[in-house]
DNA sequence: ACCTGAACACCGTTCAAGT
DNA sequence: ACCTGAACACCGTTCAAGT
């Protein structure tokens, strides 16, 4: 087979190919990429340029499987509440794909509609117009680092040694993604209990 | 010259280079290290176990460099802000160096001693038991997710339009160190609020 | 336009040789 | 014990050939 009648490789079907395989813990690789698809190595550089090529796929191909419509007719709170969560899925559904989307720019519509929306939000909970920026990085960066915390084994880890407090504590603590998914919950509340005290209350 | 008189190599003279080469943006690769280290490429596996050895080597020295001592005489708000601060500054220091240490345990003597000292602070503040660790890894994961914002060139980006809200408003945000700083302290104050907030006050 | 196989440059790891 | 050069396996990218 040289060219085939109707096109195998697309852009979209080498990035969720890619998504796929380093949601499974392993590296992206070229050639098991192409085993997996089902073609040559060299195929792929038909339709993407290379391995940076790739990367830029999967950004596309995320960004429009997590489009965020805004609910209406909630409170700041659970307005914002849902936008988050709406980053936090996207994150936490693959951290491993989000590490090599560190480099890449944002400028995808989709994605800046939700930063649009947490903006809005947070000018309606009354957060000062200087203030609004930094307000929804600092949401990103939670939502960010408590996604990439499910990579970690143990975060926290002392071997058997529930004499001491930590360890005790260690003994009755979740684990695996109950623990992460805890985690997540209760610093959103923290941080929304946060803004909401630093902010003139109606 | 095969063995000199006193070795030219140690694991902890590659781990430094190694966390030279990576906060430079380069990748890890073991060619430019050894030349850099002025060797050639096959000593190094004299003193690390390969590409995971360098890593593990990595870890150690970070560790070892960013030991804290609590302060006394603070309150807890302040006394909880140093803690999370040695946090952040190991964090924000090396963001490139910790995506590699995001598998590798955390078993280091001083890195426990740190997470203990939080939650003994915590604890003084008044947080339920059961709420304590997942609080302290609220405050690593906001830690992190803000260290690695960091490398993020803009993170959010519109290009030219200044009508726009966001538009309007990134042209008056901050930018580089200097807005990833903001984003930290402004997080940590308003995590602090939010812990305060919903704990008994005295 | 789209797929293939072969060729090329590069990188991590191992190993026998040297002191 | 500690360094070296050579050998080996592997991986990303390019390119001429085929439809």
């Amino acid at each position: 087979m040289a060219r085939p009648s109707s096109p195998i490789l697309s852009r979209e079907k080498i990035a969720l190919a890619a998504i796929e395989m380093i949601d499974q813990g392993d590296e992206l690789k070229i050639q098991p990429l192409a085993k997996k698809l089902g073609v040559s190595l060299s195929s792929l550089y038909h339709h993407v340029d290379g391995r940076d090529g790739i990367v830029h796929a999967m950004r596309e191909v995320l960004s429009s499987r997590y489009e965020f419509d805004a609910p209406t007719g909630l409170g700041w709170r659970d307005t914002l509440k849902a936008g988050v969560h709406a980053l936090w899925r996207l994150y936490s559904d693959h951290p491993r794909v989000m590490i090599h989307l560190l480099g890449v720019t944002v400028d995808e519509p989709a994605t800046l509609a939700l930063y649009e929306s947490l903006i809005t939000t947070l000018k309606r909970a009354g957060v000062p117009r200087d203030e609004l920026l930094t307000t929804v990085e600092v949401l990103d960066a939670f939502a960010f680092g408590a996604a990439l915390d499910a990579l970690s084994p143990t975060r926290i880890f002392s071997p058997g040694d529930s004499r001491s407090e930590m360890g005790a504590l260690l003994d009755e603590h979740s684990s695996g993604s109950a623990r992460n998914q805890l985690l997540y919950e209760k610093g959103i509340d923290i941080i929304l209990t946060g803004i909401a005290a630093r902010v003139p209350s109606k």
